[in-house]
DNA sequence: TGTACATCAGTGAACGCGCGTTCACTGATGTAC
DNA sequence: TGTACATCAGTGAACGCGCGTTCACTGATGTAC
């Protein structure tokens, strides 16, 4: 094929990147350089004119998915106008819809790369971007009412300062998250169902 | 070696089945068939005497590990003679520890096996047994009042019969299970240890 | 504006390596007499 | 109870395969004049 334009080699490597975060949401960061470039529509041979190992795409991937995740969180708070309750209701109906749970690759970073993560080394860039994200996604959860800060900061994955004040949005993170990889490993039982079901009601319940 | 006596032949596939079950927890089923053996101390050549492939050892090892589960649950109904509130409150206390985050080979199976559970086949043997405890899990952690039933019978996979009367057991199920997933995920960062009290704030609440 | 040439994004064959699995071999165990 | 021999759990080399990564090559792009 020859030599492509500057424009043409960096839309590709866009889609990589793209491509590499919706597949690895999908079925785990161990998806091949190979499977991943064809579905990017390129050879694998020329991965490493873009990326300088695997794991730096891993790492960039991650990051690329938890970008669109807080962009995602910001856009749910201007279309309810700021109203924090309203917009918190909407995000809840939609991740605990079957939708959610069968559409990983599109779907919340924290859920489907929890393990991945978990299971790379703990200084990893792609670790920190994870617990940032993590943190960023606790506080947008944050019972309304309390003070609320906005998700877009960047206060590093280091804490959260204040004490435990914002356990319970913590707390509300463990159940949504919980009760969706839950709900994706029984997938196939009636169970799957009735986990998305019983969520859905303890977070509705008391807000 | 030569040939081995049919007691250290049975007692060598019990070590390998819950050597395998113990590292498929800490690091995932991709744990090689090799590295196995090898933890068991024994050769790999010989796997193959024993077992039809790696996939039926997946299986038999997520088995071992429910098996030792459901001993658990009940043993901890026993101590507490079977008042659920307290054996729940001491359940709770262990499953959100410091300890139970960083050791995850003698853990919960529902927490360290869900992903790859969930990257399995749906028909698949370990699958079903996965839900099974899920539903068994859930019905333990019902809160106390409800009429409760003792989580040793085998009511399969499917469903659970009586509408969603046990939603409350399978959110706090959620909590507990997100709160672990999340707590490791994130090992590393003071976030960790906020999940795990948090979550823990939240389940001991209300009961 | 046209021409000559260096650049380098993308290709596809090849590399070493570890995977799951197979197999000829060993020699203590279990059995037949 | 002793002896002769078949069995088979465990060993370690070898298999085909897919992985991450490298590299010689291609030819349109970008640039120097």
């Amino acid at each position: 094929m020859g030599r492509v334009s500057q424009a043409q080699a960096e839309e590709n490597r866009r889609r990589v990147v793209d491509t590499a975060s919706r597949l690895f949401r999908e079925q785990g960061t161990h998806v091949s350089v190979t499977d991943l470039m064809k579905a990017a529509g390129l050879t694998h041979g020329g991965f490493y004119k873009q990326f300088a190992s695997k794991e730096a795409l891993v790492d960039e991937a991650t990051a690329h998915a938890f970008t669109e995740l807080a962009l995602r969180h910001a856009a749910g708070l201007a279309r309810y106008d700021g109203q924090r309750d309203a917009a918190q209701r909407a995000l809840v109906d939609a991740y605990l819809s079957v939708e959610h749970r069968d559409d990983a690759a599109d779907g919340c970073p924290v859920a489907a790369l929890a393990v991945d993560i978990a299971r790379q080394d703990e200084d990893g860039e792609a670790r920190r971007v994870y617990t940032e994200g993590v943190a960023d996604f606790a506080a947008f959860l944050m019972p309304t009412g309390t003070a609320g800060r906005d998700g877009d900061g960047d206060e590093g994955g280091n804490g959260s300062g204040d004490g435990d004040g914002d356990g319970d949005g913590i707390a509300r993170l463990c159940t949504l998250f919980g009760a969706l990889v839950l709900a994706r490993a029984t997938k196939g039982s009636p169970l799957s169902e009735e986990i998305l079901t019983a969520a859905h009601a303890a977070l509705t319940r008391d807000s």
